[in-house]
DNA sequence: ATAACAAACGTTATATTATAACACTATGAT
DNA sequence: ATCATAGTGTTATAATATAACGTTTGTTAT
């Protein structure tokens, strides 16, 4: 369920920047986008940003170190994440398909390993890139 | 198709080592391991390492910046990467599962995009970590 | 065989990403 | 009021990764 939460200045200014962005932000630049309210360290940027991974508010884009605003309903906190990353524009779209998402959820590993998470990561070309 | 390659000398002492290993290397504790045998920068590493990917020998764990050997055939030089990670013992497994792989290589995402690699990390607890 | 090219190498320096540690401050519950 | 918890600010440092440069080695074409 998506909980409405308050979050810690730090917390708010951080989500903020990351909601307004167009695309995936990298902790050091968001850094740079907030030391003029304050912030002088990446300690503060990682702190924030651990507690709105946490609350499902954004996701971390593993394969490039950055940070994208939830498009969901705060992804059920976060336990079932897909996104499509374009290799020539960058550009991150995070997937919602039920489909996909059961799917996954329901997946089972031979191995006897019980999921509590799952993190996919397509890339390929975007529309626009395709057509280049 | 897994081809036949041969490696550089640098190349083939990164493979070895993290075919030997048990479970995911990173990059620098690999560098710990082959000082001995002439290699002293990372750049010697990441290079070699850069070749084994793209060879389909070895895979990055892109959740723990670490790198596993390829338990299946090069996995069509790594196009589709499914691993089992353990949030306990953080063994790491790769998964080859047919049905995982087709589905997910056919899945389209309504926006047009044409996917060319995927990567799907799985967290969990292990069979071992979840009955202790 | 040798010229030309590409791939791999060695090295130094530096950039980027992330965490440790410590003292201080708000907040909220009993 | 006191206690616990979460958040803050700060300095320092660890861990991960790439840039840039010149040299060497391996391959291919003539
Ligand atoms: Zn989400
Ligand atoms: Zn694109
Ligand atoms: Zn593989
Ligand atoms: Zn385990």
């Amino acid at each position: 369920m998506a909980q409405t939460q308050t979050f810690s200045k730090n917390q708010q200014i951080v989500l903020d920047i990351i909601e307004k962005a167009k695309g995936p932000l990298k902790a050091y630049s968001i850094l740079f986008n907030v030391q003029k309210k304050g912030i002088n360290a990446p300690q503060q940027i990682y702190r924030a940003l651990d507690k709105l991974i946490e609350a499902g508010k954004i996701h971390k884009i593993e394969s490039k170190n950055a940070f994208v605003a939830c498009k969901n309903s705060n992804c059920e906190v976060s336990k079932a994440t897909a996104f499509s990353i374009c290799e020539s524009c960058e550009i991150v779209d995070e997937i919602s398909d039920t489909k996909l998402s059961k799917y996954l959820s329901k997946f089972n590993h031979k191995k006897g390993m019980k999921f509590r998470r799952f993190n996919l990561e397509f890339f390929g070309l975007c529309k626009k890139c395709k057509t280049k």
